[in-house]
DNA sequence: AACTTTGGATTACATTTGTAATCAATTAAC
DNA sequence: GTTAATTGATTACAAATGTAATCCAAAGTT
């Protein structure tokens, strides 16, 4: 079983991935777009503790919040998930998704190319890891 | 506010897309692996129903459901909003991550250029749409 | 010192989701 | 025809989630 972090939980993870550590009325500044109260945003930094995945320091009487998983992992974890659970892992039809209804620009198209030559000559030249 | 198909009843809506219509036996069958009960899935044809996602017609006493929505346009929004709560909208962060997180074969690889090439040409000739 | 403010902890409550069981009407079987 | 099986409809109920409000202790204010 994965770590369970909601959609709005997420919002909060990616402040934190932004800059950290923060007390939990600079956490609930830089969510002021999503029109929470504060005890809204205070509900989710509880639970992220719970869950494990932001830890805090004492500062006085506040807490200083930070991430305690690596942004780059979870992307991955929920990049994974999506394959499996939205294109039953079939990769080839989530990139086709992607690539043909998102009207990529040249730039996103030139930079993808980039990574793919990059990962084919890591393939040629057996250098995996 | 998009159409919300929970976890549990993409499951259902892949049965429907590989093969409809389907009485709910039927269903039931093909997703034998889930180890759910029968009422379990009815429940979730139910609501799906509810939802306006998947249509029935009636064949006597029982019901043959079908989808009410297009699996590539389903697959597209809920990329789409992958795209946007997970990666905030960053393709090339997207794309980079499930190009060398999920390490493509080379068979993957080389279908992807094939699509970057046929973007592009269709780019360069203006032959968008 | 008493009062107010601040900020984490606890509690609340509706909705969604997972997971079924029960009800009711219809059909099939004796 | 009465009974049993089938199948959709309704109801159930716990956990997760969205969205806060209330409680309580420490710190600041007068």
């Amino acid at each position: 079983m994965t770590i369970r972090v909601s959609e709005a939980e997420k919002s909060v993870m990616d402040v934190l991935w932004q800059e950290s550590p923060l007390s939990s009325v600079e956490v609930v500044e830089k969510l002021q777009s999503q029109e929470w109260s504060e005890k809204t945003v205070k509900t989710f930094l509880n639970r992220l503790v719970k869950k494990g995945v932001v830890s805090f320091e004492k500062d006085g009487r506040r807490y200083l919040y930070s991430p305690a998983i690596e942004r780059e992992e979870f992307l991955a974890d929920e990049s994974e998930g999506f394959l499996d659970k939205v294109f039953k892992g079939n990769m080839k039809e989530l990139l086709a998704t992607f690539v043909e209804n998102k009207q990529l620009s040249q730039n996103e198209l030139d930079y993808l190319k980039g990574l793919l030559d990059d990962n084919k000559s890591d393939k040629e030249s057996g250098n995996v890891e």
